[in-house]
DNA sequence: CAGCTTTTGTACCGAACGGTAGGATGGAGA
DNA sequence: TCTCCATCCTACCGTTCGGTACAAAAGCTG
């Protein structure tokens, strides 16, 4: 389990899990421009050096946080994912989504969508970075769609790739809605309706 | 049409709304706290005293930009709601919103959703200003869509308030998307997914 | 032309930014 | 107990941040 391996030197006297954590949360909150190295090292409990001796960086320490934060969401949306039709996979993945969103052990939304839509321009790579993690997402919401439709598994008409990109979009809108306060309540609600685009029978336009 | 009144002293050297325009595109593009002053009045072609005597301050400035946004933004949604049905009124908001969010004489997504989902708890007041106007669309969408509901012009067991939170959830996330590249095509179909749960007759669920 | 008023440009302010030097500290091995 | 070495902590670096003082410039009015 931890390091049976005495390495020589002064301990250290953190956890890098633990800080790495606390860390995320304040970037969670502030974005990423928003969160000074004065407001994270406080949160993370060590002081400036000990964060730039272990992680090199501002910008390093955000790609950590973001690929252990991009690790749960991956994880989350296979388990979603490998339900065995597509309207249950899409509901599951919304459903996880509306929960995640809400959840009270971390700040209200996605870290994908809070850290930094946009950023000033020597900060652009963290846009790049979130957007390429959004858009893994989405190419595994695709996949399993695309073979839903080779199985005949979605309704007339649907396009994979649309799907796969309506989906993700709702779950995008939702996070935007849960970090300015939208209930899991009323996430749900909006799954409801969404839901209906995904039902098997082709429904009928108003005149 | 221009002002006559001679009024004294000397006269500007800028018209605020072209410098507006510009201001509006340097927050579009880098958000809130990502667009500098240095950026900004380099953008703007005045420099700092001038955008302090004629503006008061960076929050008030941007203040200005997104009143101005959600005037142009209010008139587009006003036209798209008086839509004789629901769900043609729906549909018009999603394409105007999907147009609007790709239209190439501004930067691609949304100001509401770019300008700063999250912040340094400092600049707060601007992630709620930016939040509030957003609430608004919804409210309006919401209004429309319970007359829709009075009329019976939903589907069964639609909830208005959560069909406007879906349509705005989607819009919402469609802006997050088209910020990271997505194109005006693809965004439509997204859109023709998300009709098909406006549809008026109820779909069936899967076994 | 003189006098008044407002804007313009330069040059600056204190504070906060991300990042770092270097001595004090503490645990393992000899 | 002494040595070694990575970590810890204070105090600092240069730069950029949002915001401003002040004097030169540019229009009107007389």
């Amino acid at each position: 389990m931890n390091t049976p391996t005495p390495t020589p030197g002064r301990p250290r006297a953190f956890d890098e899990q633990t800080v790495l954590d606390r860390a995320t949360e304040v970037f969670w909150r502030h974005g990423y421009e928003g969160a000074s190295l004065s407001t994270l090292t406080s949160a993370m409990g060590i002081n400036r050096p000990s964060l730039y001796a272990t992680f090199g960086s501002k910008e390093q320490l955000f790609q950590r946080v973001f690929e252990r934060y991009r690790e749960t969401q991956a994880a989350a949306a296979r388990t979603a994912l490998d339900q065995p039709t597509a309207y249950a996979a899409v509901e599951a993945f919304l459903r996880a989504s509306a929960d995640g969103l809400t959840a009270d052990d971390h700040p209200a939304g996605c870290l994908s969508i809070q850290a930094g839509l946009a950023c000033s321009p020597e900060n652009a790579r963290i846009t790049e970075a979130l957007a390429a993690g959004r858009a893994a997402t989405e190419a595994a919401l695709e996949e399993r769609l695309t073979r839903a439709a080779r199985e005949g598994d979605l309704p007339d008409g649907v396009d994979p790739r649309a799907l796969a990109r309506f989906v993700m979009a709702l779950s995008e809108g939702h996070a935007v809605h849960a970090a300015a306060g939208a209930t899991r309540e009323q996430l749900h609600a909006s799954v409801d309706v969404a839901l209906r685009a995904v039902a098997l029978r082709e429904s009928t336009n108003i005149s």
